[in-house]
DNA sequence: ATCTGTGAAGCACTTCACAGCG
DNA sequence: CGCTGTGAAGTGCTTCACAGAT
């Protein structure tokens, strides 16, 4: 069966709200209560539920170990995922030392950058590996996941070389609209954007100069 | 007229590849090659613009300035937005370093942390304030925008005294489903939700250990 | 001849509402 | 009786297709 990408996006959030829901020694939760945490209609959880499977227990809810593992088994979290940064500049270095993906399985593994000044540098326990070698070591030593944090002037070729190294899922930090094959997926990262889309509705009431 | 909220989500979209074209000295785009630049059916963008009126010419397209300048009076871009942080640890400090805002008319005014350590120091030019002081120092000289990059679990009380402080706009990195009065706009931004929306299309080909 | 602006049609996602199970 | 699972109905967004302007 062919799952709505929305579907797929709401799923890591249920996966996040049981996790902490589990780490409180709660046993069982109806989508109801679910779906009040995270701002879901209960019907809307059931549904979605519902394309992988029945998990719940009528009369009673879910229960939250089962409901999660089976997330985790879905979107394939109980993996180690192999990711490869691709500038190292000021963010680069900032997502190097950001200690949120390990814990959830994703691992930067290598990190390029472009600047003669930079590679060869360690940081947080990687060397880092010129832009220009890439796809030379990328294809020795495949990742699953590319990062892109380079200036908008090169995040295309930096994604045309990662989509030639066989990565088929892109997190996008740079401020473009990249083209990528059929089969690859790419999620953009955009702070200003979505600034941009919010002042629109505070336009009437800017609070001044 | 009440506006599609993804249509307000491409608006942006649109006026940063009109920069664009219009630093690269282009005078007319039509929708259709807007639309390929973009990965946009000239259709949508058509449609998205035929909200807000008629700005193009028939058989010519858009004149890219004018255009340009349109969107930014709608999305109110020819402003200045005032914004506060509050957290400034790993993650707040790279926020307030980070040079994109600026440029787009986004300035982060006030910076608060809760970590003694944090509070009194000096960072990209902001003394950092104690978060406890957050509503008195607002309500003197009130913001647009709230960042908010403290752990998740502060992360609700601190984005509920943003809103009693009149913030109608939050950007929000913490890992949380955050609950908001209607009529507060409230975005996340979440590289791990991201990447697990992605691994799911990955599962069945995963490069190994 | 070209490209916009837009009703109408089509599609995708959400919500309803209830049968059925525990 | 409570809560799930799910067809069916409803909503909102996208795409079509073409009249009309230049």
């Amino acid at each position: 069966m062919e799952i709505p990408p929305v579907v797929i996006d709401r799923l890591p959030l249920y996966a996040r709200a049981l996790a902490a829901l589990e780490s409180r020694g709660r046993e069982v939760v109806s989508s109801q209560e679910l779906g009040q945490q995270l701002n879901v209609t209960p019907a809307q959880i059931r549904k979605d539920l519902s394309y992988f499977g029945r998990f719940g227990k009528q009369g009673r809810g879910y229960n939250v170990r089962k409901l999660l593992d089976e997330l985790r088994r879905i979107l394939g979290l109980n993996r180690q995922w192999k990711m490869a940064l691709v500038g190292a500049g000021r963010l680069g270095r900032a997502i190097l030392g950001y200690e949120g993906f390990a814990p959830q399985g994703f691992r930067i593994v290598e990190a390029f950058d472009s600047d003669r000044g930079t590679v060869g540098f360690t940081i947080a326990g990687l060397t880092i590996k010129d832009t220009a070698d890439l796809e030379g070591v990328l294809s020795g030593s495949p990742v699953d996941i590319g990062i892109v944090a380079v200036p908008a002037e090169m995040a295309q070729d930096v994604i045309d070389a990662l989509v030639r190294c066989g990565v088929r899922a892109i997190l996008n930090y740079a401020p473009i609209a990249a083209h990528v094959p059929r089969g690859v997926n790419i999620k953009r990262i955009d702070p200003v954007l979505a600034l941009q889309g919010m002042t629109y509705y505070l336009k009437n009431s800017a609070v001044g100069k």
